[in-house]
This record gives C-alpha cells, sequence and structure tokens, in this order.
DNA sequence: GTCTATAGTCGGATAGAC
DNA sequence: GTCTATCCGACTATAGAC
C-alpha cells in the first residue's frame, strides 16, 4: 500500500517501443536467428545492452514483438469483425435480402486483408508469421488466440449464413480457409506472384485487379447451384 | 583429349546426396542462419569439414538443395504437367465435352498439390520455399524457372479454356493464383490451419475433404455463369 | 576423399561505472 | 535507465596429416 507506482512502471516506454520497432524489421528479414541484437540495437539507435534490461534478452524482445503485433491487429481489424458480429446476432438466417448483406460483409473483410498483404509494410510482419505458422513457438500461440480465431470465426459465420450450412462443419471450416488462401498466396508466394503477373509493385491498381478477382471467385463459391 | 575421365567427376556422390538430404531437413527446420554445419554434418553422419570440401561452404550446399528439390519436382510433376500440355495441344478451344475434360485435368492437378503439400515430407523443403517467397535469392529463381513458371502455365492455359478467356490476360493470371492459394493456405497457414480444424494431422482422411472442398470451389469459379 | 585440429570471427549476455 | 567493456560460447572455414 505505497502511495509511490514502482518506478519500473514508469518506464520512459520509448526505448522499448523503438526497439520493439526495429525488432520487427530485422526479425522479419533475418529470421530470428538470422537477427542480431547488435542489428537490431544499432537499428533502433539504442545501446545494445539495454535489450538484455528490457526484455530479459533476445527471446524477450521477439515475443514482445508478437505481443505487438497482435494489440495492432486488434486494434485495427476489432472494430470492423465486432460490426460483422454484431450484424450477424441481429439479423436470422434464411433471409434473402441478409444474403447480398452478408456477401457484402465478406466481401469488406477480404477488401482489408488485400490492402493489408499487399502493402510494403505488412512484409515484415508477414515474414515473421509464416515462420511461426511452420514452427510455433509462444508469438503464434498469442496471435492465433487474440486475433486469427476471431477473424475466422466470423468468416465461418459469414460462409455459413450465405450457405445455409453448419458454421461448425469441416465443409465450413474448409471453405473459410480456402478463401483466405485465396489471400494469403499474395503474401506467402509473392515473389512468384510478382514473376507470374510480370508486376515490380503492388501498387493500387494491382491491389484492385486481386480484389475483383476474390470478390468473383468468393461469390460464385457461396452463391453456386451445388449437389449437395 | 586424355583418356581418363577427371577424378573428380567419380565422386561417390554417396556424401554428397547424404548431405543434401540432411541439409533439406536442417535448413527447411531452421533457416540458412539458423542451421549450423556442424548440425547439418552430425545428421548426415559426415565430417564437418567436408561441406567445405563438396559443396565450397554453406552457402554452396544451400544452393544444392534447392537444385535438388527442382530435380525432384521436376522428376515428379513434370509427366502430369506435360500430358496435360499434350492434351492441350491436340485440342482445340470451344467443344462443350472439352470443358469438363479439362476441369478434371485441373483437379487431377490440384489433387497432386494437395497430397504433396499435406504429407510430411513436404514440410522441411516447404519452409524453405516459404522463405524463398519473402525473401528471393538465387535459389528461388532456380526453382521459379525450373518449375513453378512451367506448372502456373499450364494452370493458367486450362483456366482460360475453360472460361474462354484469354490465358495471358491478368484475370486470368489471378485466378490461376487464387487456385494454387487455396491449396497453398493448408501448408502456409499450416499451424492457424490445424487449429480451426481441430486436427492433429493431415492424413488421408483430411487431405481428402480438403481434396473435396477445393474441387467444389474450382469447379464454381470456373464454370459460373458471370456477367463480365 | 576423409579426417583432426584450430584459426578467426561474431554473437548474446552481463558486470559495473555513471 | 543507459552506457562501455568484456567474457565466453558457437560458428564457419581451412590447414595439413592420412
Amino acid at each position: 500500500m505505497n502511495i509511490d507506482t514502482p518506478i519500473t512502471a514508469r518506464h520512459s516506454d520509448s526505448t522499448r517501443e523503438t526497439l520493439i520497432r526495429a525488432a520487427i524489421d530485422i526479425f522479419g528479414r533475418s529470421g530470428f536467428d538470422g537477427a542480431s541484437t547488435r542489428a537490431i540495437a544499432d537499428a533502433a539507435k539504442v545501446n545494445q545492452a539495454l535489450i538484455s534490461y528490457h526484455f530479459g534478452g533476445k527471446s524477450g524482445l521477439y515475443l514482445a514483438v508478437f505481443e505487438h503485433i497482435a494489440g495492432i491487429m486488434q486494434q485495427r481489424v476489432g472494430p470492423i469483425v465486432a460490426a460483422i458480429e454484431a450484424e450477424l446476432a441481429t439479423e436470422q438466417a434464411g433471409d434473402a435480402a441478409a444474403v447480398s448483406a452478408r456477401l457484402a460483409s465478406l466481401h469488406r473483410l477480404t477488401d482489408g486483408f488485400v490492402a493489408l498483404l499487399t502493402s510494403d509494410e505488412s512484409a515484415a510482419w508477414a515474414s515473421l508469421i509464416l515462420r511461426e505458422q511452420q514452427n510455433p513457438s509462444e508469438g503464434f500461440d498469442l496471435l492465433y488466440t487474440r486475433f486469427m480465431s476471431r477473424v475466422l470465426g466470423v468468416i465461418r459465420a459469414l460462409v455459413a449464413r450465405i450457405r445455409g450450412t453448419d458454421p461448425a462443419s469441416v465443409e465450413t471450416r474448409l471453405t473459410a480457409l480456402t478463401i483466405v488462401g485465396q489471400v494469403l498466396v499474395f503474401r506467402a508466394a509473392r515473389a512468384a506472384v510478382m514473376r507470374q503477373m510480370e508486376w515490380q509493385t503492388t501498387g493500387p491498381d494491382e491491389a484492385n485487379a486481386i480484389r475483383q478477382t476474390i470478390h468473383r471467385n468468393v461469390t460464385a463459391i457461396l452463391t453456386q447451384k451445388d449437389s449437395r
């Protein structure tokens, strides 16, 4: 019951923040092993010894990077996801007009992801996440539970409403994942995409072309007259 | 004009091969920087100094790994691709019966990829290739020119025939890439997939469910009545 | 072609002054 | 909280015997 808050809680936070920002860049470019604490400290223009002081070591900084990314994601897509969740809660299935509204929501979601995955700033942390997908550590756990599961849940719910299927079924889950895959490929297989499309960058025009193709695909997949 | 072939051409090749096989595993698991030549030599049960002797160093071994992968790919999917190329060459567009035959060819292709990407053996080199996609080096160049471009070309041709579009158009290329993405996601976002599906492994049953979903999606995408 | 031994470099962590 | 200086372990590459 001390009146003073602990001194350590009054970290300037600028050093921590600067280090995390630099770490995303360097870890993203070189991976955990390839990145040296010296390189990160240099990029942040901060003394190398401060990494151990603030994060307890290289691994601590790595984990802090994922906490930071999860925070940004939550902040950026959280409201959008929440809005869709609200829509889904108020409206019942079976309404014909609702189908096109749900489809519009799904298009908005994929549009957002395309914008994110084609942006230059996403390059660094996309590399980080892709690496974690192959070799999941504590960092991935954080990201999945705090962010990915929620987004996938919303996509599943939208798919289920549009197709009239069970949101929990294997079929619905797989369909949701293949929709994600159509966006993901443009970051995960970026080098192949650039060569195949003969693109130099992914600017607004390119992002727009991607969006349109995915709109068309998703609409076709979810509104087909199928023989199940 | 010496009668003797050079001594160096008579490498036992077993050491080279063993090293490459071990290198795929270790490089795949840890990346270029994370993998130590000691660990690779140990895994191959070969003396560490032999890496420099046979490949000129760690980088040389890394490149040799991609040459090896490109070779295996060419050997494994080369015939299948060649068969489809032959079909495409003999048959003209516009034939209604040909459409379903082309669709069947495409399904065979995606089935093959699903089998490949859900297999355990693909884990190591899939990691390698995904890493190269984010940071392309000489190794990616090899893989793209010798293998990926050819496969993407065939997919494009099939898509164009089925939809009646120009194989070289942006639209056709993007559609081909989104088809690849639907398969790729199951390797590139493996950790998220396993969690989302509540799977422990990707065995025959799981692979089959994936195949069916992709069949349905691809058919819907390519055979829809669209308003272009 | 394969081995041992080691040179030379670089990385992460920490002690201790300020 | 931040700095300098340094320890110590791990790494790649190579010299040289066999």
